[in-house]
RNA sequence: GCGAGCGUAGCCAAGUGGUUAAGGCAGCGGAUUGUGGUUCCGCCACUCGGGGGUUCGAAUCCCCUCGUUCGCCCCA
């Protein structure tokens, strides 16, 4: 038989890296539950048409990257490129915004791009993101980038960048892009391919191009600043200034264009000077004040982001090792009698809540012993047959050697001074 | 979708046309049948991602294919 391999882009999350993955998500779980942000769990699939209208038939992630299939009752169905469209589809289709008058979310969980595959790039992958929805306040843009920065900083990230722009209303975006065209129009034969196509389809997405020669012609572009109406200009200063009330520093970078059509006002990405390779965006978002609407619910503001967890993981492998659980007991046994009252004593003990791992081999003690020195257990728990008949158990540390012989009942008695014993002796490693 | 590099054991690898495919780590067994960390010994690839071809002979050369890595596009 010819073993089967994961799909290409998917990749096993193994018990050696599982402990950054629990720890990005039980920090995020905590700073998001701490600002009153409750978490949603939507399908991993839906029907193809809320992805093809939430994010935008002209999008590349709709057009090329979408996991995209007919199930057996002849619906189209799609494997969610994001997490966004899902999430303001359960707000509308159960009625959310009736139940209070803002929803602040959260959400994570795996997405699924046809995408050739890169260095911090899979098809699928996984996102945490937020959503405040029913907020037209700047303030909700401004926490949201605070909590996303409390969750990179606390994980102990650094060297990370806040780009910010705006990218104003549809009527802003609407002036500016004939300002661009016609800025850019006499340099149209000096523009890479793909610019020269964006040049009518969507000319702002020029304003990111990689290509060097573009970026020369791109730096004297309009800026669209200078194309915000006061209201979105005002708007645009208050977040600015917010954000320094805050502490947080952040970059202006008009070039920053967000790749889906629902933004308005505010977009902002988190980026990594090093530590990733090309695709060094950790995060982004901004606001979306017309997605809602464009979903068929009531007319809603909204603004939030999504991080590529992959991403984060690698920088945080470069920074630090997994977290750990640290082992208590490692339980040798050996014979008819001892074996079974092993599994019992060990039963018991991670009942009180210490970390127990039960030899399962009976092999020769010997044999135990060496895997019970590479288990990292703070102790050994010895059970041979003398043992199991008088009821006792060896009790080894085996860090001194120290050994010493009870009663298993008491063993279990002393749980709080052995607790303590081991929580000393790992405080010292 | 496009471009380039790379695929030898669970991992890291040597080998670049000629008899049995180095070595290290990990694992397993033994020296040590109830006491670990050291040491020593043994075992662990009928086969080099897969298929086809060239050749007396292929891990090694050629073609195709798959995977992987990095990049383009785009995005988290």
């Amino acid at each position: 038989m010819t073993a089967i391999d994961a799909i290409k882009g998917t990749r096993d999350i193994l018990p050696e890296e599982v402990g950054y993955w629990q720890w990005i998500e039980s920090v995020a779980r905590e700073i998001l539950n701490r600002a009153a942000y409750q978490e949603i769990r939507t399908p991993i699939f839906e029907q193809t048409d809320l992805f093809a209208r939430g994010i935008g038939e002209a999008t590349d992630v709709v057009g090329k990257e979408m996991y995209t299939f007919i199930d057996k009752g002849d619906r189209s169905v799609t494997l969610r490129p994001e997490g966004t469209a899902g999430v303001v589809r359960a707000y509308i289709e159960n009625g959310l915004h009736v139940k209070g008058s803002l929803q602040r979310l959260w959400y994570v969980g795996p997405m699924f791009r046809y995408e050739n595959v890169q260095a911090g790039r899979q098809r699928q992958f996984h996102q945490l993101g937020c959503e405040v929805l029913g907020s037209a306040d700047p303030r909700a843009d401004v926490e949201v980038i605070a909590l996303a920065i409390d969750i990179l900083t606390t994980l102990g990230l650094k060297d990370l960048r806040l780009d910010l722009n705006s990218v104003g209303t549809p009527d802003d975006r609407q002036q500016y892009r004939e300002a661009l065209v016609n800025y850019l129009t006499p340099y149209k034969e000096d523009l890479d391919p793909d610019s020269k196509i964006r040049l009518t389809r969507n000319p702002m997405r020029i304003l990111d191009s990689k290509n060097p020669e573009t970026r020369k012609i791109v730096q004297d572009a309009p800026k669209i600043w200078d194309h915000l109406a006061p209201e979105s200009r005002k708007r645009f200063e208050q977040v600015q200034q917010q954000l320094t009330d805050l502490g947080i520093g952040f970059t202006l970078n008009p070039c920053l264009v967000r790749g889906l059509d629902y933004y308005t006002h505010t977009a902002f990405e988190i980026v990594a000077e090093t530590g990733l390779g090309a695709q060094n965006a950790v995060g982004g978002g901004g606001r979306y004040d017309g997605l809602v609407t464009e979903l068929g619910g009531p007319e809603t503001p909204a603004v939030g982001w999504a991080m590529g967890l992959e991403r984060l993981l690698l920088l945080l492998q470069q920074l630090a090792s997994a977290p750990a659980i640290d082992l208590d007991f490692y339980v040798v046994s050996r014979g008819g009698k001892a074996e079974p009252q092993a599994l019992q004593l060990a039963q018991k003990l991670r009942k009180q809540g210490f970390a127990v791992d039960l030899d399962l081999t009976a092999s020769a003690f010997g044999k135990q012993f060496k895997r019970a020195d590479r288990s990292g257990a703070a102790a050994c728990l010895i059970l041979g047959d003398d043992e199991a008949v008088n009821g006792t158990v060896q009790l080894k540390w085996l860090g001194s050697g120290e050994q010493e012989s009870m009663p298993q009942a008491n063993l279990l008695e002393k749980a709080a001074v052995l607790r303590d014993r081991i929580q000393n002796l790992n405080s010292k490693r």
